[in-house]
DNA sequence: CCGAATAAGAGACGCACCGTCTCCAAAGGG
DNA sequence: CCCTTTGGAGACGGTGCGTCTCTTATTCGG
C-alpha cells in the first residue's frame, strides 16, 4: 500500500502522539523536547496538540501513565516488612529510571501543580505494608506519626530528585535499616 | 551631574549585574527571567553577561551567594539539641524564602551539576550539633549513620522542593520529634 | 604621560520555538 | 449523502537565544 489515505482521529491518534512524547522524551530529553518536534514525530500538526493540552508540561504530564504503571497495583506481599519496603523503593526506582530524571525535574520547575495524589499515594501503600506487619506481629502498631510512614518514600524522591547521584540499592538498604526500621520497631 | 561619564568594569560592574539578576529574580520570578532583561536592568549589553557566564543557569547560580550568607555562619547553640537542630532548619526555611521556591526548581531542572558542597555542608553543621549534644549528655553518641545525620535536613528540603505545600513551623517541629530526636536518642 | 591593549556599552543578526491562525481534505454521524 | 467536526500541514508575528560587530572609555606597560 503506497498511498496510506487513513486519517487517525480521537483516541487512537491520541495514543500515537502521546507514543511520540516517550520517543522524544528518550531521545532528546524534557529539556530540549519541543511541541513541533513531538508534532513532526507524531506526523501531525501543532493545532492538534494544542486543542488537547494548552504546552509542553501538561502534555509530558498526560504522556507518563500511558506507559508507566501504578505503583498501588504492584504491591508486594513478602511476609516481611524488611523486604517489603525494600520491593516498593525498588519499584520507585525502577518508575524513576523508565521516565529519566531530568524529566521530574523539568515539571517539578514547569508544571504549577504536579498533582498531590502522586505524592499523597506513598502513604496509603507504606501504611498497608505496616499493617500487615502489625497483624504478623513483626512490629507493635501502626499508628505511627504520618511523617514516620512516608520517611524512607521522602528519603528516595530526595535522592533521585535533588541530589543527582544515580540510586544505588545500598542507599535503599540504608534508608530502610538506619532509619525506617528503628523508627517503626523501637515504639512502645 | 548630569552627565554620567562613568564606565564601570571588573568586579564593581559585577556585583551591579548581580544584583539586577536578584531585582530581575524579585520582579519576574525565575522561568521569566531573561539574560536580555538582566543586561537592561544592569544598563549593560548582553556580551558582558556572557564574557562572565555561558548561560542563565550559571548567571544565577552566580548571584545566590551574592545576597544570602552562608548557614555554616551562623550555626546557633542554643544549649539543648532539640532547640539548636529546630534553629538550623530555620534558618533553612528563611534561606530558601529570600531566594523563592520557583529558582531552585528551576536551577534543579537546568543547572547540570548543582554544586554537592551546597547540600553536603548540613551534614557538618548537624555533625556539629550533635557533638555538641554528646558533650552535654544529652545523647549517647554521635557516631550514627550518615543518612540519620542528615535525615532532618533531607527531609526540608523535600518539602520545600518537591512538596509545593508551604513549609509551616509545625512541620519542622515534627521532623524534629517524631524522626530525628527518636532517631539520634534511643541507640545503645 | 602616551599609545596599545583590553573591556564596556549598544544593538544587529540568524536561529529556534512559541502559540495562533488559516486552509483544505478526510471522517463519520444523522 | 451532505454537512459538521476534526486532522494535517504550514505560514505568521513575536520573543529570547547566543554570536558578532562597532565605537568608545579605561587601564597598563613602557
Amino acid at each position: 500500500m503506497t498511498g496510506e489515505q487513513t486519517r487517525r482521529r480521537g483516541a487512537a491518534l491520541e495514543a500515537d502522539i502521546l507514543d511520540a512524547v516517550w520517543e522524544e522524551l528518550a531521545e532528546v530529553g524534557y529539556a530540549r523536547l519541543t511541541m513541533e518536534g513531538v508534532a513532526a514525530r507524531a506526523k501531525t500538526g501543532k493545532q492538534v496538540l494544542y486543542r488537547r493540552w494548552p504546552n509542553r508540561a501538561e502534555l509530558v504530564k498526560a504522556a507518563l501513565p500511558h506507559r508507566t504503571g501504578f505503583l498501588a497495583d504492584q504491591l508486594p506481599d513478602t511476609g516481611e516488612l524488611r523486604a517489603d519496603v525494600l520491593a516498593v523503593l525498588r519499584l520507585m526506582v525502577e518508575r524513576q529510571r523508565e521516565i529519566g530524571p531530568d524529566v521530574i525535574r523539568g515539571l517539578l520547575a514547569e508544571a504549577p501543580d504536579l498533582d498531590p495524589k502522586v505524592f499523597g499515594i506513598m502513604h496509603d501503600i507504606l501504611l498497608t505494608l505496616l499493617r500487615r506487619a502489625v497483624e504478623r506481629g513483626e512490629i507493635p502498631t501502626a499508628d505511627l506519626p504520618r511523617r514516620v510512614v512516608t520517611v524512607p518514600a521522602q528519603l528516595l524522591r530526595y535522592e533521585m530528585v535533588i541530589s543527582r547521584d544515580p540510586v544505588a540499592d545500598a542507599l535503599l538498604v540504608e534508608i530502610v535499616d538506619d532509619v525506617f526500621l528503628p523508627l517503626v520497631t523501637r515504639r512502645g
